[in-house]
DNA sequence: ATATTTCACATACTTAGCGTATGTCAACTC
DNA sequence: GAGTTGACATACGCTAAGTATGTGAAATAT
């Protein structure tokens, strides 16, 4: 029973996977709501049913991606020495993942132009609460110094986040990755009570 | 004599002006440049031939503002006791400069979604420019740990510029400045070689 | 089991705004 | 002073977002 509810939801991931694509290809502004429909045999009148208007079907694409974001995150800090490594571990890895282009052009381009500030984002930023919380256990525990925690972990992000822009778009990322991810263990070393 | 190509500068700089106030007021995507060019006496025939489309005003008025930014970063650093003192108040005057509702939008969220990532705008974003040089001349002075300058640079603007977006974004942005700062202070000090 | 309602989605229409092609008149050239 | 240039205006087409209304299948009521 409740077959609607079910098809519903079915149609609802459709069109997200399509949305995603689109943005990630075209851009949010470019990507048109026809083509996102149509790829997956439905129309604007489906579009506008669930997500309301254009920008509302963006804000479920970008919740959709930062939740995988902030699942890779804890994952890969859990897997550090200690809790300290683990920040670093994050902070890298949401470098490297900031490189993928999908990623840049939805939730680092796009999504702030269009949406406004990300901490605000219903999705709450996961990744922000992610190391937000890692701070704090670092800051109860002594080994950071005794800062606002939402600040050091909005400066981190961000440091983070231009770090993958800067290398994304240099000629050879390769080359200048290694650079991103010291300098940002440098800044984040600054936040240590007693520096290494 | 040649009356024409004063007009032209003249009318470049109004258009500018107002397509200036409108991205700021509506957002670079709301504002029509039928407004843009009626609010100064002119029409989108004017605009076209000037800037040749849409991005192209965006990019001009993008310009403009990062010329006023770099050269108030380099004044305030100016005036520091010492470089590492500049650098520090190069990155805060950069946090208090952001959060004008004028330069977050049209800067730091219209801008990269639109023209792309920052250091390849044609304006070269001056402003990292001026932290770049001030990171080079701490380095080779023993100050700072030995890290890439242009690392070291983007991610002191991308943290700084996350911290204004939080701050203004924020209920209460007067309570949360402070802590902004601090935590950005204490992520540079991270690049110190020998810690305070 | 049939009638009724609901609602997820389709269809049709309106409107806004970007870009372009073409026109025009003042300013420069010769 | 006739010809040319070029900065800008005018007019048009087209794309795409949003909206109002229609429709048919699934849920519910009788």
């Amino acid at each position: 029973m409740n077959k609607r509810i079910e098809k519903m939801a079915e149609n609802r991931a459709k069109l997200i996977v399509a949305a995603r694509e689109a943005f990630a290809d075209k851009g949010y502004s470019a990507a048109s709501m026809d083509d996102i429909t149509s790829a997956v045999g439905l129309t604007r009148g489906a579009l506008y049913h669930n997500f309301g208007d254009k920008r509302g079907l963006l804000a479920a694409v970008v919740d959709q991606i930062d939740s995988e974001m902030a699942l890779y995150a804890q994952n890969v800090g859990a897997q550090a020495a200690d809790e300290w490594e683990g920040l670093l571990a994050e902070g890298t890895a949401y470098i490297e993942k900031a490189l993928e282009p999908e990623i840049q052009r939805i939730v680092l381009l796009d999504g702030p132009a269009v949406l406004g500030d990300p901490s605000q984002w219903p999705s709450q930023n996961s990744c922000l609460q992610t190391t937000k919380q890692t701070v704090e256990g670092l800051i109860s525990r002594g080994t950071l110094k005794n800062i606002d925690s939402e600040a050091a972990a909005r400066l981190l992000n961000g440091a983070a986040l231009n770090a993958a822009l800067w290398v994304a778009a240099s000629p050879t990322p390769k080359d200048v990755l290694p650079h991103a991810i010291e300098a940002f263990q440098a800044l984040a070393s600054g936040l240590l009570k007693k520096p290494v």
